[in-house]
DNA sequence: CTGTGTGCAAAGGGTTTGCAAGTAC
DNA sequence: GTACTTGCAAACCCTTTGCACACAG
């Protein structure tokens, strides 16, 4: 993912393109199928605002740059969507995994969460499926 | 689920009887399916200290009483476990659904969340499968 | 130039830790 | 009596809001 890639991506989103929003987007794309929190790219990059991060992040959500995962650590989690993800609507279908050993929470992009059947009445628009354990590198 | 019945849950796991515990447990099984967070029951209960509140939650989930669900609202969901979960395990395999309408989370006894295969090197001990959406309530 | 994005200050809300006093058994 | 529980104070951490300034287009 060169510098102009991640440049595309905002202009495709109608979002201008600062430098901030590139080295977040950079981190985000770096860390590949690998979710991180908000917290791990404050860290990794030194002169990132934290208020002004929350903001960026909830932005690419919004747009559908990032989708975000609850994976149980009370921290969320964020990774780049795969290609499908669109304004306000996320193909968020994937599993994650937690694992507890070292405490990384990834996207098994191969692994597509099974739609199940709800009692009548039931409207579901977004899956999250995440499978704590131990990880194919602690394991 | 009467007042001895809830005794007998605590006694079971080696948990002596309290008054906060009869009336935390009372309001827990009170909600059946619904999950509700720890704010929800403070609010129910007059005099309960907020941190022994937080406590009792923790002990009654290692101990398999309680288990917690993380909807993605932020706040920790509380259900007590259906049969089958003990000292340190939980059966877990329900879906858990969260109304984006009425902001409740309830657990789908009836719903069961399907093995996935994971790639090599992957241990999962634990699944958390959870639909937001709209509810029959509220559809 | 205009509206979007950023940075700072402040505050809000959930959760944890330490320690002394209380209580079930 | 002893170990388990509670209650309070304080603190920690994540996250949001308000407002003025900066900057991309």
């Amino acid at each position: 993912m060169g510098k102009e890639d991640i440049r595309k991506v905002l202009k495709d989103r109608n979002l201008r393109v600062t430098r901030s929003r590139m080295d977040v987007l950079g981190t985000l794309f770096s860390a590949g199928d690998t979710a991180i929190s908000s917290q791990e790219i404050e860290h990794n990059l030194d002169s990132i605002d934290r208020i002004t991060l929350y903001r960026m992040l909830k932005t690419f959500e919004e747009v559908g740059i990032v989708h975000s995962i609850a994976d149980g650590t009370g921290k969320t989690k964020y990774a780049v969507c795969c290609d499908g993800c669109s304004d306000g609507h996320h193909v968020d279908d994937h599993v994650h995994f937690h694992c507890r050993k070292c405490d990384t929470t990834s996207c098994l992009e191969g692994v597509i969460a099974p739609k199940v059947r709800l009692p009548q009445g039931y409207l579901a628009d977004d899956t999250q499926f995440v499978v704590s354990g131990i990880c194919k590198d602690c394991s």
